[in-house]
RNA sequence: GUGAUUGUAGCUCAGCUGGUUAGAGCGCUGGUUUGUGGCACCAGAGGUCGCCGGUUCGAACCCGGUCUUUCACCCCA
C-alpha cells in the first residue's frame, strides 16, 4: 500500500476553508459584478507558444509544460538530445499550465475583437500555475482574481479600481492596510530628471530593494549597472523624502521633475485619477503615493498599484496597473488597458493569521433529524423533505445508531439545532428540537419548527 | 536556480553521550448512562520512527543519498 500524498506547493481545501475561501470569492466576484464587470473563464492549459516569452526568461522556467500525449519522443531525434532541454522542449510538449490571467485574457481579446463590445470589462477567478520554490504565502496552484477594462485611457477606471480595493477590503473585515500607487511615467521622469534616461528598468530594480536592504546597498547596486556618481547623488532627495501624504507627495515631485514633461504628466495623472475618486464618493484612505513603487515595469506604462497588508509578514495581496499594449504580441497592437488582481491565497493568510474569520461555519446545516428505531427514522424523513422544500439546510442521520452518537455528530460539525424524533413525537405529531448550543429542548410542530429556522 | 530547515500515533510534540517491550497530551472507539452531546471517571485501539543505502554486536539517534515541510534570496499573488 502506498501513502498518499500531494505534489509540493498544493493544497487541499476541507469544508471549513472552503466556507471561507468562499466568503472571499464572493465578496470579490460581487464587487466586480457590482462595477459592470463580466465573467470570463478560459482552460486551465494553453498552447506552449502562447505562453513562452511573456514572462522573461526567469518566468519561462517557472511554466509547468505538459507531456504530449502518446509517443511523446517519437519527434526527437538524437542530436535534439544533445542540444539540450530547451531545443528539445518543443518536441515533447506543446501545452502548458496557464501562468496567470493576464496573458490567457489578451489571447482571448485578440481572438474574438471582432465579437467584442469596447470598452470591455471581464473579471476572472481562476486558478493559476507557477513551478516556483514554496514558501510563506507563495504556493505552486493558486487563485488569481482579475479584473481588466480594455479599450478606453480614462482614469475613471483607475479610481474605480481604488474604490473597488476599498469595497473588497471592508467587507473582508481588513482594516490596516495600505494602497501604494505610482505612475510609471514619473519613474521615467525621476530616469530623466537624475540624468539617466531611459534606464528606470534598473533604476527601479535596484530603488525597489531600499527597505530590504539599506541605502548603501542600493547604491553600490546601481553602480554596478552602470550609474555615474552625479545620478546617484541626484537621487538623494527620493530617499530621503518623506512626505506625510497623497498631495505632499505630489508636491515634492513636481518640484524634482519639474524638467520632465513626462514625469509631470505622471503627476497630473495621479492627481485627475484622485480628483475623479473625489466625485464618485471615494476617499483617499489608506492610499499612499510610493514614488519609488516600481512592480513589474515590464509592461505597465501608467498608473501601478499595489495593496499590502499590515501586520502580517506576507507579499502584496493585491496589485495591478495600466499597460498601453496588452495584445501586441499577437498581433493586435494599440489595445490599452488598465487591471488589477486580488491573491485570495494570500488575503485567506492575512485574515487567519489577524483572526478575522467568523466562528460559525455559514456551510453547515441548520438542523439534523435524529431517530431511535426504524419508525422514528421514517418519522424524521417525512419532516426533513418538509423542512428542505422550506429552505432549510437539514439531514438526516443515516443510520440506526444511539442517540449520544447522533448528537455528537451534530456538535462536530456545528449544526446548531437537532430535532429528535421518538414515539412520543410520532403520537403528538410533533419535534423535539433541542438548541446544542444551550442545551434547550421544546416540543413544537412542524409548522413552528420551519417558522423558527427559515 | 542559491542557502538553510523539518520529518516519531489521526493532531501537537517528548525520546539523554547509539543499548532491551518507542512515550505524553489531545483526539478516536467502547463503557459508567437501552430517549439526549459538551463535564467527570474507567477501559481499549492505534507507530514499517519519511524512504533507500551505509557504519555498528546493536540505529528513532551517527554518515550518504532521496523525497517532504518550513523559511530566506531571486522573483512574484
Amino acid at each position: 500500500m502506498q501513502k498518499p500524498s500531494l505534489p509540493k506547493g498544493t493544497r487541499d481545501f476541507g469544508p471549513v476553508q472552503m466556507a471561507r475561501r468562499n466568503f472571499i470569492l464572493d465578496t470579490i466576484k460581487e464587487t466586480f459584478q457590482l462595477f459592470g464587470y463580466q465573467q470570463l473563464e478560459t482552460p486551465a492549459m494553453e498552447n506552449l507558444s502562447t505562453l513562452t516569452g511573456k514572462y522573461g526568461d526567469e518566468g519561462d522556467q517557472l511554466l509547468f509544460k505538459i507531456l504530449n500525449s502518446g509517443d511523446f519522443l517519437k519527434n526527437v531525434s538524437p542530436e535534439d538530445l544533445e542540444n539540450g532541454p530547451a531545443a528539445m522542449l518543443p518536441k515533447v510538449s506543446e501545452k502548458g499550465l496557464r501562468y496567470d490571467l493576464t496573458v490567457p485574457f489578451a489571447r482571448y481579446v485578440v481572438m474574438n475583437r471582432h465579437e467584442l463590445t469596447f470598452p470591455f470589462k471581464r473579471f476572472q477567478i481562476q486558478p493559476v500555475w507557477r513551478a516556483d520554490r514554496p514558501q510563506k504565502g507563495r504556493y505552486r496552484e493558486f487563485y488569481q482574481c482579475d479584473a481588466d477594462v480594455v479599450g478606453t485611457d480614462s482614469l475613471l477606471c483607475e479610481a474605480e479600481i481604488i474604490l473597488m480595493i476599498h469595497q473588497v477590503f471592508g467587507k473582508l473585515g481588513i482594516q490596516d492596510y495600505s494602497i501604494k500607487v505610482n505612475n510609471r511615467k514619473v519613474l521615467t521622469g525621476i530616469s530623466e530628471a537624475i540624468g539617466e534616461a531611459g534606464k528606470e528598468g534598473p533604476l527601479c530594480v535596484a530603488i525597489d530593494k531600499l527597505d530590504k536592504i539599506g541605502k548603501e546597498k542600493v547604491e553600490e547596486e546601481l553602480k554596478q549597472r552602470g550609474f555615474g556618481d552625479e545620478s546617484i547623488s541626484k537621487l538623494q532627495p527620493l530617499f530621503e523624502a518623506q512626505p506625510g501624504n497623497f498631495q505632499e507627495g505630489i508636491q515634492f515631485l513636481r518640484g524634482f521633475l519639474e524638467e520632465s514633461p513626462i514625469g509631470l504628466k505622471g503627476l497630473e495623472e495621479l492627481e485627475e485619477t484622485s480628483r475623479i475618486l473625489a466625485s464618485l464618493g471615494g476617499s483617499m484612505d489608506h492610499v499612499a503615493f510610493d514614488f519609488l513603487l516600481a512592480r513589474g515595469l515590464s509592461y505597465y506604462t501608467g498608473a501601478i498599484f499595489e495593496v499590502k497588508a499590515h501586520g502580517v509578514k506576507i507579499g502584496s495581496v493585491s496589485g495591478g496597473g495600466r499597460y498601453d499594449d496588452l495584445t501586441g504580441v499577437f498581433g493586435m497592437p494599440g489595445v490599452s488597458g488598465v487591471g488589477f488582481s486580488f491573491g485570495v491565497d494570500r488575503i485567506y493568510d492575512v485574515m487567519e493569521e489577524l483572526g478575522l474569520f467568523s466562528e460559525s461555519d455559514l456551510s453547515a446545516p441548520q438542523l439534523l433529524l435524529a431517530h431511535f428505531d426504524e419508525k422514528g427514522f421514517q418519522y424524521a424523513a417525512g419532516i426533513l423533505s418538509a423542512a428542505r422544500t422550506a429552505g432549510i439546510r437539514a439531514e438526516l442521520y443515516p443510520d440506526l445508531v444511539k442517540m449520544k452518537k447522533q448528537l455528537d455528530y451534530a456538535s462536530k460539525k456545528g449544526i446548531p439545532y437537532v430535532g429528535i424524533c421518538g414515539d412520543s413525537e410520532i403520537e403528538t405529531q410533533t419535534i423535539a428540537l433541542k438548541d446544542l448550543a444551550s442545551g434547550e429542548q421544546s416540543q413544537i410542530s412542524l409548522k413552528e419548527l420551519i417558522k423558527k429556522l427559515s
